[in-house]
DNA sequence: ATAGGGTTAG
């Protein structure tokens, strides 16, 4: 009885029955159920015992404490098992004779080692029963199966499950589950083919389990027909079988045919009601999740945390504070509120709803916090803009010891990508290769987008190209990323990479559209067009409005406003490209008949759209309407006027000669005018010829922006109008003395899809002595015709012959030579300049669109001139 | 004995 009490202190305890030895040996069971049966064990603790179960499970110990040879092995076996003794039981098994064991014994001891999951014991006790030729098949080898799967080993699973002559359907579900677990969805699939071979009939569970497998890896016709299988077979009222099937369907997005399934469901359980909540709100459909929850409480269904989480999530997505509100008390008061993962999904609520403070006061209160806290408020500060907060709270939790997990590292990546900290985001980059998390997508991804919004684009490709898996985000933001941060041609270089290796989505396309835009490069965008009509991308607005302002800044206005035209819903982006448009193509009156279409059709117009009509106003030269549009912007839509307004008004107010209003008007602006504000006087001062104003004005804009050479010019130029050659001299010296150097002009024509890149004064190119002797030709002919060529544009104080040669070799005169030279008769030539187009230039080129019957689309850095017989569409303003 | 619903991110 003394070993009694230290071998086994919970039997003695609890069994307050007396024992006798003489119903020791008489009320062995036969057959081993009482030993096996977990409930027996846990009945030990209730207080009505069954009697004899109870008598006999004392005396049992007994004989194990007594070491008597009388009792057999197996039950001895069995008894340390229920004690939770597998070393025992295991050092038993094995220290026995081939003969004491039986069927019971190595079961018994199998059960415990799945319970505890020490496949080590378990694999002990295989070799033993391989070695004593037991035979694995009936029951032994279904708990050999079990043992092994429930030990995680999948693999020994698999090889004893293949020899069994007739696996229960038991079985097959449990081999199918656990491959599902893993992640392994083929097997599962194979192994219920096999099944269905073999003529096992498929239960509840299977219909399950299988379902996974077909969702997981969206075969949905392959689960629709095990639809119609089950159906057949009489699971179709099965609740369990109808919430799997609804899981399948949510997962493929088949959102009719789960609510089908739910409406026909005969007997809802809770997660029936669930399932269909969470599936409506992952779906993005967060109001109908809402309204199943209503019909749910007016059922009287009752509602637990899964049911409280899952709308705290619809009321995330939608906004709806106040329901979120409603359930956090009501969760408080029916006590379900225990879980940290309510709160959790309380505070996230609260920051998605934009009520930060309440998400603080939850957060501080909260006795238990986990990274999921801590990154759900962070998340909260940066969609609140509050980057700086958030940085600083990601700190906080580093000092309180808690380790950021993936979903904390892109937040804190977004942080510093809204913030543009580079220097901390190269922190959170060093933190993340030291704990391996660079080996997720996810965070390659954010780390990615987080450079290109800082502006270092060698950073994000070194992370790109050291990715050895890259999904079509990874793609879509490195793409995206050249093309905000003015690289047009590595987005157009990597988008081929691209399509030689995954398929473009609307995304791409609508990030690799302005990298066209911005080089004008008119074929490459063509041939994207092409690949959205073959897929039917046009109906992405992103993808609409950016194809719309491709053809417009490419120079195909006419076919931009077919473009428009045809969009179905056009929103703002629409709107204010196509109002834009026929600003940069001098249609003035075109953008405010837009710009009020786009009124009368309900759009509220922006900052930035004001800042669309006020340019178009500005190079068509309406300043009454410019000032209306002003006006208007303050009055009836409260925009207060940003730096980029007060620059149309001053552009406009100078280029129609309204210089001195144009300075008042500077000098009363609220807000600091910067260097565009005065360069754009400055060049007022130019087209009218104020020498006086422009000196004044210059020294404004040299003290802003003395590094920017294009100011300097300005006035050089100014002066050499004047022919005041004294002063250009002593600018050039100025320039040289900063160690300034003129931004090279350059222009670019894109012939047969090659774009052909000129530089001022370069003779490089192949075809240089016939562009030349064009030039030439046509010079000759202009003089004839009356035209005597603007030598002031020149730059250069030399005698008037090496003038001309300096004027031939502009950029843009090359191009378009080029062009004539290279493009068949009558095809529009089409030229883009980095810079504003020279008068001369200007001059010549509508000369050449007149003798040659071209026409020339020109576009500056400022605007397009399209010149046809002799004329510009810019009628002066540029 | 095996199954079905629940948090944070681009």
């Amino acid at each position: 009885m003394l070993m009694l009490a230290t071998t086994s202190p919970n039997l003695l305890s609890v069994s307050p029955l007396p024992h006798n030895d003489n119903e020791t040996k008489s009320s062995r069971p036969s057959n081993g159920c009482f030993f096996s049966k977990p409930s027996s064990r846990t009945s030990l603790f209730s207080s009505n015992l069954d009697h004899s179960c109870a008598k006999f499970r004392i005396s049992a110990s007994v004989a194990i404490s007594t070491n008597s040879e009388v009792i057999d092995k197996n039950a001895k076996i069995s008894k340390y098992c229920e004690m939770g003794n597998l070393k025992n039981a295991v050092e038993l098994v094995c220290g026995s004779q081939k003969s004491e064991l039986d069927l019971e014994g190595y079961c018994s001891v199998l059960e415990l080692c799945a319970g505890l999951k020490s496949l080590q014991d378990g694999k002990r006790v295989h070799s033993v029963i391989c070695n004593n030729g037991a035979e694995v098949d009936g029951p032994l080898g279904a708990k050999l199966v079990f043992m092994f799967v429930k030990c995680g080993d999948l693999r020994e699973a698999r090889r004893v499950f293949d020899k069994l002559s007739n696996g229960k359907v038991f079985l097959w579900n449990l081999m199918i589950n656990e491959y599902a677990k893993v992640r392994n969805f083929r097997e599962g699939i194979h192994l219920f083919r096999k099944m269905q071979e073999l003529g096992i009939q498929a239960n509840s569970y299977t219909f399950s389990c299988i379902l996974k497998c077909f969702s997981s890896l969206g075969y949905v016709r392959e689960g629709e027909w095990v639809h119609g299988y089950l159906y057949k077979l009489g699971f179709g009222s099965d609740n369990t079988v109808g919430n799997s099937l609804m899981a399948f369907y949510f997962k493929n997005r088949i959102i009719e045919s789960a609510r089908k399934v739910f409406d026909e469901l005969s007997d809802r359980d809770v997660i029936s009601w669930n399932s269909m909540i969470s599936a409506y709100v992952a779906n993005g459909l967060a109001e109908k999740g809402v309204e199943i929850f209503r019909q749910m409480l007016s059922l009287g269904v009752d509602v637990d945390l899964a049911t409280v989480i899952n709308v705290l999530m619809a009321c995330s997505d939608g906004g709806n504070l106040s329901l979120g509100r409603a359930l956090h008390s009501y969760a408080i008061k029916t006590c379900l509120d225990m879980d940290i993962m309510f709160y959790n999904n309380v505070l996230d609520m609260y920051s998605k709803c934009g009520d930060l403070s309440s998400a603080t006061q939850v957060f501080g209160k909260m006795g238990q916090r986990s990274v999921v806290s801590w990154t759900s408020m962070i998340a909260g500060y940066v969609r609140e803009g509050l980057s700086d907060e958030a940085i600083e709270l990601f700190s906080e939790m580093e000092r309180n010891d808690v380790s950021p997990d993936v979903y904390t590292i892109t937040s804190i990546l977004h942080a510093c990508a809204c913030n543009g900290s580079l220097k901390k985001g190269r922190d959170i980059h060093k933190y993340i290769r030291e704990h391996g998390m660079d080996s997720s997508l996810f965070v390659c991804n954010t780390l990615m987008d987080m450079y290109a919004k800082c502006g270092s684009m060698e950073d994000a490709h070194s992370v790109f190209s050291s990715m050895p898996v890259k999904d079509i985000v990874s793609w879509n933001t490195m793409i995206g990323g050249y093309s905000k941060n003015c690289l047009p041609n590595e987005a157009l270089k990597l988008f081929s990479e691209m399509q030689q290796k995954s398929k473009p989505d609307g995304m791409t396309i609508a990030s690799v559209l302005p990298a066209c835009a911005s080089l004008a490069a008119l074929n490459r965008g063509q041939e994207i067009h092409g690949h959205i009509l073959r897929n039917g991308y046009f109906s992405d607005r992103y993808v609409a409005n950016a194809l719309v302002d491709m053809y417009v800044k490419c120079g195909v206005l006419v076919l931009a406003r077919l473009l428009f035209d045809i969009i179905p819903i056009k929103d703002l982006i629409s709107w204010t490209v196509i109002v834009a448009g026929y600003g940069m193509h001098g249609f003035g009156s075109e953008a405010i008949t837009a710009f009020n279409e786009m009124r009368k059709s309900g759009i509220k117009p922006d900052s930035i759209s004001f800042i669309s009509i006020l340019y178009a106003c500005s190079h068509s030269g309406l300043l009454d309407e410019a000032w209306r549009f002003f006006d208007s912007m303050r009055n009836d839509y409260s925009i207060v006027p940003k730096l980029e307004h007060y620059a149309c008004m001053v552009d406009l107010l100078a280029r129609t000669g309204n210089l001195t209003k144009a300075y008042k008007f500077i000098n009363k602006m609220p807000i600091e005018p910067d260097a565009t504000i005065w360069g754009s006087l400055l060049c007022g001062c130019r087209i009218h010829h104020d020498v006086k104003l422009a000196e004044k004005v210059a020294e404004r804009v040299f003290e802003l922006e003395p590094e920017n050479t294009g100011y300097y010019v300005l006035l050089a130029n100014i002066y050499a109008e004047a022919e005041k050659w004294e002063e250009v001299k002593k600018l050039r010296e100025r320039i040289g003395r900063q160690g300034l150097k003129k931004n090279p002009g350059c222009s670019w024509i894109e012939i047969k899809g090659k774009v052909q890149i000129f530089v001022a004064g370069n003779s490089s190119h192949p075809q240089a002595t016939k562009i030349e002797s064009l030039l030439k030709r046509l010079r000759l002919k202009m003089k004839e015709e009356g035209y005597s060529p603007k030598m002031q544009y020149a730059l250069i104080n030399a005698d008037e012959m090496e003038k001309e040669v300096a004027l031939c070799g502009h950029s843009e005169k090359l191009a378009i030579a080029f062009g004539i030279l290279n493009l068949p008769p009558g095809k529009t030539i089409r030229v883009t300049k980095n810079l504003r187009v020279c008068s001369d230039c200007h001059e010549m080129a509508k000369f050449i669109s007149k003798t040659s019957r071209r026409e020339i689309v020109l576009r500056d850095s400022n605007r397009f001139h399209h010149m046809k017989d002799g004329i510009c569409s810019c009628r002066g303003f540029w």
